[in-house]
DNA sequence: CAGGATCCGGGGGGATACTG
DNA sequence: CAGTATCCCCCCGGATCCTG
């Protein structure tokens, strides 16, 4: 929900279809968590525990925001101590095919990220030294 | 190549394939520079064109990254005034799958965004009027 | 045309403490 | 357990000016 320039406005807002999709999925931590919503619902701790790296502030803020677009569902059951589960809903599972195919070329190249970036930093070196 | 607790830490530093390509894609921009190269190649004032919101600051920092991460080509032809093209690498083309689902998500769901957001602040709207 | 350099403000996001 | 609330720092990113 950005505000671009009147001139080159598309009637959704957006200047092109990936552009909606990053504004749905583009937190830094959003396709990750869809990621653990996959094949089932997952309570607030068990989220934290599969993000390591995310602060619970962070993940209540990301979650927060599919829950407004709609992309998650947040089921709280009343009791104590408090319990509550997060899930995909219909309109979240319609993501599936993206986080899906992240998740493929996660699997088969995230090795060669190391290595394209070594690389680059050694021919940065090269060119600094001379 | 954030740092994360020893313990969680995968082989390859991510805690989940999903973040390796977030890691990749994740920046504001790269989907999106990418989308439009997916074709042919395009001239760095061309891509200003096509995507109005993005500043040239932002535009030559992700493209940076794409060209470190081994992701676009960045081709320099000598001569004035200079023309740079930027063009998918091989190793960016194995992204296309990816870049392809975003786009059909988008194209499908794009109008369904505003609904939810529109939805979901009208309920918070009456939440807060009681 | 394709950027580099610099200045600068706002907010993204971490750490910590507290709560129903 | 599943959050809120608060403080605060850093740096992302916009605006502007300059260059080969």
């Amino acid at each position: 929900m950005k505000k671009y320039p009147a001139a080159c406005e598309a009637p959704d807002g957006y200047s092109c279809p990936v552009e909606a999709t990053i504004d749905i999925i583009g937190g830094k931590w959003k396709s990750v968590i869809l990621y653990h919503l996959i094949n089932d619902k997952k309570r607030f701790n068990e989220l934290r525990r599969l993000i390591p790296a995310v602060t619970q502030r962070m993940l209540t803020l990301q979650l927060r925001e599919l829950e407004r677009d709609g992309i998650v569902c947040r089921t709280i059951y009343k009791q104590v101590p408090p319990k509550v589960e997060y899930s995909l809903t219909e309109f979240g599972k319609t993501l599936i095919p993206i986080i899906s195919q992240m998740m493929n070329w996660g699997t088969s190249y995230a090795g060669k990220i190391k290595e394209a970036r070594q690389r680059s930093a050694a021919a940065e070196k090269l060119e600094s030294q001379g």
